[in-house]
DNA sequence: CGCTTCGAGG
């Protein structure tokens, strides 16, 4: 006999409790009559018309924990206490309900659970990303001798791949395997996912290659592995392949192949892809959105990213940090702190992601002033002690000059991991800090902490900014010692090291005994090393190779032409310039800002634009009568940074980081340290006269240019003429 | 079962 029957044949004066419930919950339909339920036409514990479906639909009307105790506490009048059916809807609910910690209490209460009951609390332990709760709860499942069954292993592979706890997946595969699971798609797509997590791309393809009938969720999952692993063209095959499969793509398919676009860099693509999204009717899928705002983002599309923007509707964290990121990757610092700002005025909570992007912006800036408001607000925020974002403040305090504070950061971070290390390094090597960065070194290792490549490329530049040569070659050569491959970077630091210090010859042969073919950077830092020491050859050498591999970069040309200028061989000035203009390329001009107030003023070369631009160019004039009565002389020959504009220069040199200067000196009390940011490098003459001027007006005039800061104080500088 | 924002440099 079917329990339906006896339950409501033994106690059917009890029945009408579940009649007011419903009542109160507004349960759409309503069992008057309850006569209605006294046939035997139904007869399993999930038909309409048994207490246990009674029950279960009730439950799924419940919205809060005391709802479900109350229902629960009738479970004894019906002698149901001990029904698996109902318990697991119990537990399930409570799982949706988040109220995990009295779904197990039921879970922990019933005398012998068998699986669905186990499946019920896994899955909610899952579903709220409490990993190690499901591995705990498969581990004494195995142990109570319950066997998994297929509902079970997606939710334990899940676990496995977020904890990367690798060994237990093993043991899942193998258990999947013996339970003969190789046709259950649903199982088989846990076990891509688990083992792309894992970092193993390859055991992943083998599984999915496996798979006789893969559906979108397979093919998502081998998608999103390869572009998580750096292969997004590997991804967009696949996701061609799918496509002519005949497996229809569904919009969190088409999240995974935005970003593969994304990464490739490539506008056209992601524009047709753009159109697949509007063709397949998704385009007002939310999160598709954001991952087609990030992408054109990405692509350096931001007024496209800006309008997908400001069309959604609702403005989630998400789409706020892909709008924000968006900015700073291209450069445009202030848009990013403006919609940083929009965002806090529109009481939308940042998350860390928000911080770091916020902080990237400021360090791009090189606001001093605003870097310390960046830190105000982190230091009160829940993320004060996040590492990702201190470890962009590391980053962001020595963008903006101040090392001291980038250091106080450093040091209040507990368990500084490899990059925390490396980002304190860098900040060494941007202020040509040799000796502080490898004593850093020194503590890095006594931390054990291995270093990477990263760190590495740190300490060479370090070296290579404050002349330790020797230093700088043990570094380069002691990385394999640490099982790190050199990059084109690291070997173009070395380069520099070399170059920096005239050895140019030895940095030549260093080129020509590299085990791989020498890069753009490589002959790059080659280039500037001729540059300097004016060796013509070796300089047209370098350049040629350069402009085989990277013709578009104009920065390499002013070089050169910059080096035949030097040399007075104005016949190679005239070709380099032809050169350019056949490539239409135009020099980027020079642009230095000051901040005054917490307002940043701009000044280009020759400027005249500003509103006191009488006082800052009488300034500039009686500095250059005091800096010539020191008997300083600028050397016209390496004063030719624009070249057009070469006959005009007066003895008045009135190169963009003077002017910014000059404004400072007019508008800052006596004393006041001036701080700089400049687009290109620090051209010879100015750093000389900066020096000077440094020591004329007993300022500190701090720098920042296009390469590293320089510290001007009392007469010289701090990167000691090396730069 | 699968997805989107994200740190040090170039």
């Amino acid at each position: 006999m079917s329990s339906c029957g006896i339950t409501l044949q033994q106690r059917p004066c009890r029945f009408f409790w579940p009649y007011l419930f419903f009542r109160s919950f507004k349960f759409e339909f309503c069992y008057s009559n309850p006569h209605h339920f006294g046939n035997n036409f139904y007869h399993s514990s999930d038909s309409p018309g048994s207490l246990e479906f009674l029950y279960a639909s009730l439950l799924e009307k419940s919205t809060e924990r005391n709802h479900l105790k109350q229902i629960h506490s009738q479970l004894y009048r019906h002698g149901l206490q001990s029904d698996g059916f109902v318990i697991t809807k119990f537990i399930r609910r409570g799982c949706d309900l988040t109220e995990v910690e009295y779904a197990r209490q039921l879970f922990d209460e019933f005398p012998e659970p068998y699986v669905s009951l186990w499946n019920a609390i896994i899955m909610g332990y899952s579903t709220h990303n409490m990993l190690d709760k499901v591995v705990d709860m498969y581990w004494r499942m195995q142990r109570g001798l319950v066997s998994p069954d297929p509902r079970t292993f997606p939710h334990v592979l899940k676990a496995c791949g977020g904890l990367a706890a690798e060994e237990i997946g093993l043991a899942v595969h193998a258990q999947i395997f013996r339970h003969g699971l190789e046709g259950d798609v649903v199982v088989q797509n846990g076990l891509v996912a688990f083992y792309v997590k894992c970092g193993k791309i390859d055991r992943a393809r083998v599984v999915f290659d496996g798979l006789n009938r893969k559906n979108v969720v397979s093919w998502t999952s081998i998608i999103s592995g390869y572009i998580q692993h750096g292969h997004p063209v590997e991804a967009l095959r696949l996701f061609r392949d799918m496509r002519g499969s005949g497996v229809k793509p569904d919009w969190i398919s088409l999240v995974s192949v935005g970003k593969a676009y994304s990464d490739i860099d490539d506008l056209e693509q992601g524009r047709c892809h753009h159109s697949l999204v509007m063709k397949m009717g998704l385009e007002f899928e939310p999160d598709l959105r954001i991952a087609l705002t990030s992408l054109y983002a990405k692509c350096g599309q931001v007024m496209a990213a800006k309008s997908l923007f400001d069309q959604m509707k609702v403005h989630n964290v998400i789409l706020w940090n892909a709008m924000i990121s968006g900015f700073v990757k291209n450069g445009h610092a202030i848009e990013a702190l403006d919609l940083f700002y929009e965002m806090i005025s529109k009481d939308i909570q940042p998350d860390a992601v928000t911080l770091q992007s916020a902080v990237l912006a400021t360090a791009q800036l090189g606001s001093l002033e605003q870097a310390r408001l960046m830190d105000f607000y982190v230091k009160n925020s829940q993320f004060r002690d996040d590492v990702f974002v201190n470890t962009a403040l590391i980053d962001m305090y020595a963008k903006c000059g101040n090392l001291e504070l980038a250091r106080q950061i450093f040091n209040q971070i507990s368990n500084k991991d490899v990059v925390v290390w490396s980002s304190m390094i860098m900040g060494y090597a941007l202020h040509g800090l040799g000796k502080e960065a490898a004593d850093l070194f020194n503590e890095m290792k006594h931390a054990r902490v291995s270093p990477n490549n990263v760190t590495f490329l740190g300490l060479i530049t370090a070296c290579s900014h404050s002349g330790l040569i020797d230093k700088g070659w043990e570094f380069f050569n002691s990385m394999k010692e640490f099982g790190i491959q050199p990059s084109q970077q690291h070997y173009a630091g070395v380069v520099d090291l070399l170059g920096r210090a005239g050895c140019v010859e030895k940095a030549y042969n260093f080129i020509t005994a590299m085990p791989v073919q020498p890069g753009v950077s490589v002959w790059g830092a080659l280039l500037s090393a001729c540059k300097t020491y004016r060796q013509v050859a070796l300089a047209e050498y370098a350049a040629e190779r350069i402009f085989a591999l990277d013709p578009l970069n104009i920065g390499h040309y002013v070089q050169l032409s910059n080096l035949y200028a030097s040399s007075r061989m104005w016949d190679g000035v005239a070709k380099v310039r032809v050169l350019m203009k056949k490539k239409g390329l135009n020099k980027v001009l020079g642009c230095s800002t000051i901040e005054i107030n917490g307002k940043l003023h701009a000044f280009r070369m020759g400027d005249k634009t500003h509103s006191r631009s009488e006082e800052i160019y009488n300034k500039l004039e009686w500095l250059e009568t005091r800096l010539v009565e020191c008997g300083f002389a600028p050397d016209k020959e390496s004063a030719l940074h624009d070249l057009d504009e070469e006959e005009k220069e007066a003895i008045l040199c009135n190169h963009s980081e003077r002017l910014a200067i000059a404004y400072g000196l007019i508008s800052t009390a006596p004393g006041t340290t001036l701080r700089i940011t400049k687009n290109l490098r620090a051209c010879v003459n100015c750093h000389s006269a900066t020096k000077l001027i440094s020591k004329l007006v007993n300022r500190e005039i701090v720098v920042r240019d296009a390469k590293r800061f320089h510290h001007f104080k009392n007469g010289s500088c701090s990167c000691g003429d090396y730069w």
